[in-house]
DNA sequence: TCTATTCGTAACTATTATTATTACATGAAA
DNA sequence: TTTCATGTAATAATAATAGTTACGAATAGA
């Protein structure tokens, strides 16, 4: 059941990066994301071209926010990742010869673009500001119930 | 680019067998479809036991349509499909202890979710009878322009 | 300068999901 | 009873993704 995770593993990453004032290393973030810091690096390098992400060679290097949460949405993320397909069924042929392959693409390309435009502007309503403000929430909560257990 | 195909192809299938009075056997439609009988036959399975398709074995056996187009729509056949996920991108686990991720996938859920269901909604608007009309009309216009050239 | 560290990236391997194929049993019609 | 066609299990091939290894380049500190 496991798929393309890149979005929501890049999420998890950022946050953690959030939670620190110093870099973090490939190495940590894999970790964290029970990967491998090499699938870190190549993931992160679409964020450090959109300038989400700062990374620094060497002694005290790793991987930093360039932006405020505030400024970052979902859809920053997703765009900086290459858009990557959001769809499991696509249609088949790009230019099918055969008119009912025809029909059949247009209909499901008409849902699937709405659908699509529709997700996407979610992800622009949510910014990493959010996210880290739910995090803090869950976070109180989970003290909150281990000290007050039952 | 080519991923589950199965509800393209499936309607694909169907509207072909629409275009028959007589049933068409899983050769037939795996030549239409560029793929294998078995392949077919196992896609094809679903649906059966759904009602949206007869199939009849040995001579003269094959596929037909198992109710008037009218009266089946793409959601039927989502449905009778096993309802396969929708979307490219899910969260890594079910239920994660780490917070940070707690707060990321409940984030993108909702998204995903709501995306869904539109997607799904949209599907129970489309009848296999709009997908015929739209066809015709592809067909009359494809007539036309082979008449008159330029 | 030398060394330890850390990213950058190419090349390769492993894993997983999907699709295709083979093989044979079952059922129906001529 | 022969021929045709589906039903289905088992297996192989393919493709997408993820993981690994290896090494170069840059940076900071001794």
């Amino acid at each position: 059941m496991k798929r393309n995770s890149r979005l929501s593993a890049v999420l998890h990453a950022l946050l953690h990066m959030a939670e620190r004032n110093a870099p973090m290393t490939s190495d940590e973030l894999a970790t964290c994301l029970q990967t491998n810091p090499v699938v870190v690096r190549r993931t992160m390098a679409g964020l450090r071209e959109a300038g989400l992400v700062i990374s620094g060679r060497g002694h005290g290097g790793g991987w930093t926010l360039g932006r405020p949460l505030e400024d970052v949405t979902m859809r920053d993320i997703y765009t900086a990742l290459g858009e990557p397909m959001l769809f499991q069924m696509g249609n088949v042929t790009e230019s099918p010869g055969c008119l009912v392959e025809q029909a059949v693409n247009h209909a499901l390309d008409d849902a699937f673009r709405d659908a699509e435009a529709m997700l996407i502007a979610r992800l622009g309503e949510v910014t990493l500001a959010t996210l880290a403000d739910d995090f803090k929430r869950r976070f109180a909560e989970h003290r909150a119930a281990l000290k007050q257990p039952g």
